[in-house]
DNA sequence: AAAGTCTTCAACCGCCGGCGA
DNA sequence: CTCGCCGGCGGTTGAAGACTT
């Protein structure tokens, strides 16, 4: 077993702090400062470990400290810099004034994680969860029996004629084989950047099964990754914006991945790669979400990466 | 109104890396 | 080079409040 906890000896004090631990402590650092957080409970005449004092400080008695409910540029540069950082909650904290780590990994793990699973995101890859989306984008192709859609069913699924299984066995051992790959649990971020231009995903490496979205108009890319439907075939559409880090510091996560599934495509201009400001207008996003939580989740999730969230550290 | 369930978030825990002896 | 101390980090817990039945 690992070492006991540093409270358990002496009988020092756990749990919720006290209005008047906290006046303690705040008239302590007020007139020492903070330093050596392992003599300073005695000093500041605290029955409270070290770590539990700056714990306490840092996380809530600091003065800089924002409370309150995220605004809505705190949570898009959360979103952003946690496709960038991964759960590096100390580094999106720094460049997010007045929010400690502990808070941000909190919402993160009560709010926008679950909201990236109910759309069918992995929280961590940012990424299309390809569990989901395996089974559903085969079994809708293959759910309505009209001739067109068994002609895809029948090409998405290998099959030549006549009636073929629903799903090739062959199909869901490579998805499995390729969820389970430890080049998807990289979470570094050298991983998110290519030699070329657009990284290729790691999810979709390999796969036979998929169907391009055809994109017939050279101005406008498009940004979507057909959840209702079908694979996008992300290696051979060479319009196609794939969801991971180029060079400029876009990220362009397909906003309608995140938007709800409205199965509307939706475009942006190849314009608005180009790195934007938080609270910008410039982008160009044309979004085709139907909900208001739709809509908000769409426009969240944009990634552009604003040059004073300066990453470029991470890379 | 009461019981059960879910959500939130402050706080704890153990691990790790930096640094000085 | 090794060891021990310390601060910091990310994952996890559990109490309390909110919500649902």
């Amino acid at each position: 077993m690992g070492r006991a906890p540093c409270c358990d000896k002496n009988g020092l004090k756990k749990g919720p702090w006290t209005p008047e631990e906290d006046q303690k402590l705040i008239d302590y650092i007020q007139t020492h400062g903070y330093g050596n957080w392992r003599t300073l409970p005695k000093n500041a005449g605290l029955q409270r470990c070290g770590k539990s004092c700056r714990l306490r400080w840092t996380n809530y008695l600091r003065p800089d400290i924002k409370r309150g409910r995220f605004s809505f540029e705190e949570e898009e540069a959360i979103i952003q810099l946690h496709s960038v950082l991964g759960n590096k909650w100390s580094a999106i904290a720094a460049r997010l004034p007045g929010r400690t780590d502990n808070e941000i990994k909190n919402y993160w793990n009560t709010h926008i994680r679950k909201r990236l699973l109910r759309m069918g995101i992995d929280p961590v890859t940012h990424s299309p969860r390809l569990d989901l989306l395996d089974l559903s984008s085969i079994l809708g192709c293959c759910s309505f029996y009209n001739q067109s859609q068994m002609n895809m069913s029948t090409r998405l699924l290998g099959g030549g004629g006549g009636v073929q299984p629903l799903v090739n066995p062959e199909i869901l051992r490579l998805a499995t084989s390729i969820m389970s790959s430890p080049q998807r649990e990289n979470q570094n971020p050298d991983f998110l950047f290519h030699e070329n231009q657009y990284q290729q995903p790691p999810l979709m490496q390999n796969t036979s099964v998929a169907e391009p979205v055809m994109n017939n108009n050279p101005n406008v890319i498009i940004d979507q990754f057909p959840f209702n439907g079908c694979f996008t075939d992300w290696q051979n559409n060479a319009n196609a914006v794939l969801p991971y880090l180029t060079e400029d510091n876009y990220v362009p996560v397909p906003s309608n991945c995140y938007g709800g599934g409205s199965g509307e495509p939706s475009f942006r201009t190849p314009s608005s790669s180009s790195p934007t400001p938080l609270n910008s207008n410039n982008s160009t996003y044309i979004n085709s979400s139907s909900t208001e939580d739709e809509s908000y989740s769409s426009d969240i999730l944009k990634f552009e990466i604003p040059d004073f969230l300066d990453v470029n550290e991470f890379m």
